[in-house]
DNA sequence: GAAATACTACTCGGATAGCGTCTGTCCGAGTACAGCCGG
DNA sequence: CCGGCTGTACTCGGACAGACGCTATCCGAGTAGTATTTC
């Protein structure tokens, strides 16, 4: 159960574009060099961003992402649902329905306690992922380094 | 970020298992037979738990496997944790390092926001999962099926 | 001089290969039981 | 009749292919800005 590294990808993308503000976009491959990270790839990612509502693109000259949303609107659930998918980890493919006792007309997804007990464990984890902001990261980092937006602001003017 | 469907497997195996009683070891092939599964496949999931401590193997004529410990000792993360490994989903490779601003020598990992974040939530998840046992999962099912342990004592009797 | 136009450079977007991990399968090592042989 | 032994059948355990999804990359569609041409 290993999650997509693009999401570490587009978290921290993501910080970035909050820092740099929603009024200039950037371009997908500036956002790449910041990390050294392959542009066309780092692309690839923000497309789905984009497909989830959490960035915007303009093409062309002067072009690239700017965040669609205020950074305390935008949660890590919202970047690793649009890098993961929606679907919850654990999949119930119903082996009781094919268990002697099953009945294979039967939709155990509901009543099965295996599945229930997964999927709450799924939702804490959606909950805690939900409960957070990029606006209070960037107020963590900046606890920590108060210099950050504006550095991040300054390298990516250059 | 998709979970191994042997967990599903591993989960409702134990359960037969705790019915059964760990008087009796039941063969990996019989055990597949009660949900129409691959044996072979069950067997290299069923490996994994023994590897983990969880069950105990015993070669040779009636041979098979049986649990290690009592069902009330067993939760889900055990089970989970034999089969998917103990990792964290969400794996920090640290990319903050080769920002302009990092520092390749400095290990990240801790002080990371981003990071933090996500290993808050995977421990909730995790937490969630170490909080039950297959002991309350076993009366989970018999409120709903009281004759589920007397039933499945049987089947792998006959 | 001004406006319309063609051109150029730049950026996103989706389509296209390469690779690793999960899925699925097989055969060999080891063991308990049963039958057989000898005392 | 009893004890030891050999053979057999059964089961786990690790080693071996195949498939799916993640990783990585490329080129085409579209756009803004600019230079040019024409009135």
């Amino acid at each position: 159960m290993r999650m997509s590294e693009g999401v570490e990808w587009a978290m921290h993308t993501c910080l970035n574009l909050a820092w740099v503000g929603a009024d200039q976009a950037v371009p997908a491959a500036r956002l790449a060099a910041f990390f050294e990270l392959p542009a066309a790839y780092l692309n690839k990612q923000l497309q789905a961003l984009v497909r989830a509502g959490i960035v915007r693109s303009v093409s062309g000259p002067r072009g690239g992402f700017r965040l669609a949303r205020a950074p305390d609107e935008i949660t890590p659930m919202d970047i690793v649902a649009a890098i993961e998918g929606t679907e919850e980890a654990f999949r119930c493919t119903q082996i009781v329905a094919r268990s002697p006792r099953g009945d294979p007309t039967v939709d155990y997804r509901k009543g099965c306690a295996v599945a229930r007990t997964m999927r709450k464990a799924d939702l804490a984890w959606r909950a805690e992922l939900a409960a957070r902001s990029l606006a209070d990261i960037q107020a963590d980092v900046e606890r920590h380094t108060p210099t950050i937006g504006q550095d991040i602001r300054g390298w990516f003017a250059a």
